[in-house]
This record gives C-alpha cells, sequence and structure tokens, in this order.
DNA sequence: ACCAAAAGTAAAGTATGTTTTACATTTAGA
DNA sequence: TCTAAATGTAAAACATACTTTACTTTTGGT
C-alpha cells in the first residue's frame, strides 16, 4: 500500500511531529508510515487523510502486494 | 471507528465467509470487524471498500472515542 | 420439527502496529 | 559557517490485529 502523506504534509507545510501531534500518535509513528514500513489502522489513515481534507481513497491506494 | 460492513454485506447478499475469502482474511476476522472487535488495518479497509464498490469514507467513520 | 448453512464466540498463538528512548543525519535560515 | 529544527533510524517493550481450531447458537428452507 502506498501513500501521498509526506507529499500532502509538504503541501500543507506542516511537519511530521506537527502532523504526528494532530492524529494523536507519535513522530515515529508518522515517520514510519511516510517511508512505507508499515501500514496503518484504519483510524489513523483516516485521521491522517481528515487533516488534509481528503478522502482515505486519496491518500492511501492499494498495491499489487496488497 | 464504526462501520457498515453488515449493511454492504447484506446489499450485495455475501456471506461473511464469501467475504473473507475475497479480501484474503479469515471469517472470524470479518465478524470481529463487523462487531467492532476490532479496527482492520488500512490495507483490508481499501479491501473491504473495494469490494463493495464504495470508498474507505463511506463504510468506515470515525466516532467519538476515536 | 429437522437439517444445513451462516453467524457468534472463545482461547492460544503469531504477526504487526505503535511507543519510548536515544542518537545520527540532513536541511534551512541567520 | 553555525546552529537549531526537522528528519532518519534502531532496539526493546507493549498493544492490538489476525489465524487457527473448535464448539455453540441462530436462521432459513423443506
Amino acid at each position: 500500500m502506498k501513500n501521498t502523506v509526506r507529499v500532502e504534509r509538504a503541501r500543507e507545510n506542516i511537519t511530521q511531529a506537527g502532523l504526528a501531534d494532530r492524529i494523536g500518535v507519535s513522530r515515529q509513528t508518522v515517520n514510519a508510515i511516510e517511508s512505507g514500513k508499515y501500514v496503518p489502522s484504519a483510524v489513523l489513515a483516516l485521521k491522517i487523510a481528515q487533516v488534509f481534507g481528503k478522502t482515505v481513497n486519496e491518500v492511501f491506494e492499494l498495491e499489487d502486494g496488497d
């Protein structure tokens, strides 16, 4: 599964720590999600999309391995 | 987080085991997600929504506790 | 009422998400 | 260039998703 979190974050000029704060997780969690180290829970995905004013499907996308 | 999986499944007349098959998880996992026992991963949420031809946001919604 | 399919549930085990702490590297601005 | 902020990364501990097996209960059709 790939995502555009890093891009959206750049668009809104928000920091990893800032985003982490707003969605209630650690900075490392945001970092790991951005670098594809792991797949967030649906709750996290919803929160992240919400912060960026987008749908989950706009930010997260299935890929071949999934 | 609440979801409308049970409703969508009824709409499409598909069984828990059938859905489980199509998204590559166990029947119990589908049951647990429907009864709110746990929050699926973003990948699962995407797959479930895909099966029903809906967006993740249409099927899954944040609630107060989240 | 009977039977089969579907759904509910539970416990133990495994996989993976998330936190915390801590340190190294990169980037941007004065 | 110097410094501070931002990012990358790693390991240990913990929480939660998910599987498997197995049994019970419900539901729908004949």
